[in-house]
DNA sequence: CGTCTATTTGAATGTACTCAAAAGCGGTGG
DNA sequence: CCACCGCTTTTGAGTACATTCAAATAGACG
């Protein structure tokens, strides 16, 4: 039970049988279908999200009715609205399944009493976010340096195993493109 | 001495006199002058930086010559490439002084050692890079879904002190435009 | 098989860029 | 204190990248 998920911490930190058991009691299990929300923006993220199967999509909705994919949340990711989960506030983004999906969860109360008695999941945290920090400001400056072309052409390298999963409004949307312009992009 | 520093860290963890101690012990200071290179990239970020007055530039150079500026680091902000400071890998960013500025930095050997003596630095860093990830998040969502006119007023709302303080080739590749089309965007 | 949604295609438009030149501004030296 | 030099900002014309709108085609699911 939990596995992969312990394998996940094992990345950043070593935990005793004891530890385990510790977080194991504050653990919880889901399964969501395809298309479900899990998180419906404008509601409070009170769950830190682990995916064991499937895959989630973050995304934020605008006014004009278009949106834009934050992040695809495949096996071994995490998933939440941090500033929702950390500080209380209404999510500004959304999170569904783009496939029959399995996660592991735990609230927000949860993990601010585990954060107390293991100091460890504090360090593992301070990574896992170091990490995402990293990935985005990558991201960020991406976005603005570089054209759709060559963001698709990365997009294509970095994650093959995502291009045959995903939808490609939904990889349009993550790139800041429309559907229509991604597939003139693919006829080249 | 160290006090900018200090009150920034009780911002998120409480501090014995003999905790500051240890900290102070590891704390180092320098003064750079404006157009000074603190980090060229390629080189090892070995320290992470604390700004106490002037504004630092973080910024990614581009293969056609071009600039990307990833963040502006006035006093009480942080600064550091964070994959080479926590990784050991040549950096990816160059970091500069845009006045003439002073720091305080803690060495990565020296925070790691701070990092097992303290672990209520892990709290501290969790939650910094915790709302830095979602910074970024934010600002990748903004770059992704608006136009470059929307990014420039509401760069003009949240940092309406740095407006009168940096120039503006500096803000355009902020906000991933040229400078010739921000002027372009000034005048409206 | 039919319906619904996703993707492709084409034409017209808008957003942002390049190149080039002029104007503005700041610092330095005479 | 002024003149000059170098760098930043502005302005204009032409171009490239990406969007909208509309219609046609392809795919997925019941």
């Amino acid at each position: 039970m939990y596995e992969l998920f312990f394998q996940n911490l094992a990345k950043h930190i070593h935990l005793e049988p004891f530890e385990k058991h510790l977080i194991e009691n504050r653990l919880q299990t889901k399964t969501i279908s395809k298309n479900d929300v899990l998180l419906q923006a404008g509601a409070y993220c009170r769950n830190i999200y682990f995916v064991t199967k499937g895959c989630l999509r973050i995304f934020q909705n605008h006014p004009d009715g278009s949106e834009t994919s934050v992040l695809f949340c495949p096996r071994d990711w995490w998933a939440c609205d941090i500033i929702s989960f950390s500080q209380g506030l209404p999510s500004v983004y959304s999170i569904e399944a783009l496939e029959d999906t399995e996660i592991n969860f735990i609230s927000s109360t949860h993990l601010e009493e585990l954060y107390n008695e293991l100091p460890k999941l504090e360090r593992f945290f301070r990574i896992l976010f170091q990490n995402g920090f990293a990935l985005y400001q990558a991201r960020l400056t991406l976005a603005l340096s570089s054209s759709a072309e060559v963001r698709y052409a990365l997009f294509r390298k970095q994650y093959p195993t995502l291009m045959n999963r995903i939808a490609q409004k939904h990889i349009a949307s993550y790139l800041g493109i429309t559907p229509v312009f991604l597939s003139i992009i693919r006829k080249r």
